[in-house]
DNA sequence: TGTCCACAGGAAATACGGGGGT
DNA sequence: ACCCCCGTATTTCCTGTGGACA
């Protein structure tokens, strides 16, 4: 056989079982506005959301006869499609607002990373095109006045839709003052702001003299059932994947799993889109087998990802525990701990804390679930906590790896 | 019943570091 | 270049604690 056939016959092999068709549809970030809206609608079509979508319309409704709308406050995990919902259903109200000539505007202001009042007030500013980004230098006062004069002889609704709103942390009050106290009086425009938050409470302490002026609608966003999440995921199959290569029970599977866990659509799609990575990787077919690899591999994964992001003290701290939890079946209490830590830290030419400081980094490394803590009174003994590792092997030598590369140290 | 272990964990003091103003 | 301000990290100092043991 010729060379060139060869090529040819191997190539056109791989692509019978290629598996990921459409790489972008697994992953929002790379669909742009418009394709992101299709995607939706095909959601939405099969009634997903359908309730949530129905008060919506029903809250805005008003906006038809001229009327004003009270604002409004979106509740719910993670996940369960508040801010997506939201931005489709804005944009089919702009669209129904230019058929009947109703002048309508609406800005998203998303605040996923938590930051202070005047960032999010400047972003708000730089949204609106009120004012440019500044560090510092300005005060909130001059930063509230240039978005006032922007809207100051704005016509018609304007729809403030505010994402994470309990990610302003620090003077909360201010920048809720400012936008439903203050911003109404000064400009003709008849503002309706929405917010969202995944913290039901998050209205529990602002000023009350902030509160007695934020008449709000809520609305309730539920987790995903594994319905819900298999007409998702079914969608997103039919446009990035070869559905040859799924195996039956898949589908249902990943659903079944989301939704009993945590019932957010985008950890479910983005366990669909790990198993397609393996099994490509592995040129086999989605199988149930490969879900249950996937599954451990993204809980691998954030635990990585977790301890390559903090601070060099828990990274060292973490590494000492688990070095010396290997050693014995005992549980640990925190001066040996901290005697491994200070040895370590000796290696690694880390400047050590003090126990005191240690003892709040047990405790933190206990709050993101890598090492179990318990408080056992011993008597005469004393009363100390018992530090356990609970991470598969696999997982806490991962561990072990990424931190002596974090400090430059060669795993061998 | 009182003692005392071996810490836990709160509060206040202090150090550090980045950014702005001058 | 120098100082100041402010938020965060860390240290210092401290009080509190459940129960075995004498």
């Amino acid at each position: 056989m010729k060379i060139e056939d060869k090529i040819e016959k191997q190539m056109r092999r791989l692509l019978k079982n290629t598996i990921i068709l459409n790489r972008k549809f697994l992953d929002d970030e790379q669909l742009d506005r418009r394709e992101q809206f299709r995607v939706l609608k095909e959601i939405f079509d099969v009634d997903v959301r359908d309730r949530e979508i129905k008060e919506l319309s029903g809250h805005f409704a008003p906006l038809l006869r001229n009327d004003h709308p009270i604002h409004l406050s979106l509740l719910g995990k993670t996940g369960t499609g508040k801010t997506v919902t939201m931005l489709y259903f804005l944009n089919m109200l702009q669209a129904l607002c230019g058929k009947k000539k109703i002048l309508m505007e609406y800005i998203h202001l998303d605040l996923s990373t938590p930051k202070p009042c005047f960032r999010a007030l400047n972003d708000l500013a730089c949204l609106l095109d009120a004012a440019k980004r500044y560090k510092k230098g300005i005060s909130l006062d001059e930063l509230m006045a240039k978005i006032e004069e922007r809207l100051r002889d704005q016509q018609g609704y304007f729809i403030l839709f505010i994402d994470e709103i309990d990610h302003v942390r620090r003077d909360l009050d201010s920048f809720l003052k400012f936008l439903v106290k203050r911003l109404p009086q000064t400009t003709p425009l008849k503002i309706v702001i929405v917010f969202t938050s995944n913290r039901l409470n998050w209205q529990e302490n602002i000023d009350p003299r902030v509160k007695s002026f934020l008449k709000v609608n809520e609305i309730l966003f539920d987790p995903y059932n594994a319905v819900d999440l298999r007409k998702i995921l079914s969608i997103r199959i039919k446009k990035a994947l070869n559905r040859k290569m799924l195996r039956r029970g898949v589908l249902e599977k990943i659903a079944a799993i989301s939704s009993r866990t945590h019932g957010d659509a985008r950890k479910a799609v983005e366990l669909l889109t790990k198993s397609a990575h393996i099994a490509e990787r592995d040129g086999t077919a989605i199988t149930l087998v490969v879900v249950e690899v996937a599954l451990h591999e993204i809980e691998r994964d954030k635990y990585v990802a977790m301890i390559k992001s903090a601070p060099k003290q828990l990274q060292a701290a973490l590494y000492a525990i688990i070095a010396l939890s290997s050693h014995s079946a005992r549980p640990l209490h925190i001066g040996d701990c901290n005697r491994g830590y200070r040895s370590f830290c000796a290696k690694v030419k880390l400047r050590s804390l003090t126990q005191r400081a240690f003892s709040d980094l047990v405790s933190e490394l206990d709050i993101y679930g890598f090492i179990q803590v318990r408080i056992v009174s011993q008597g005469r003994y004393g009363r100390r906590r018992e530090i356990t590792v609970n991470l598969p092997a696999d997982i806490s030598d991962k561990l072990k790896k990424v931190v002596l590369m974090e400090f430059d140290l060669d795993p061998g």
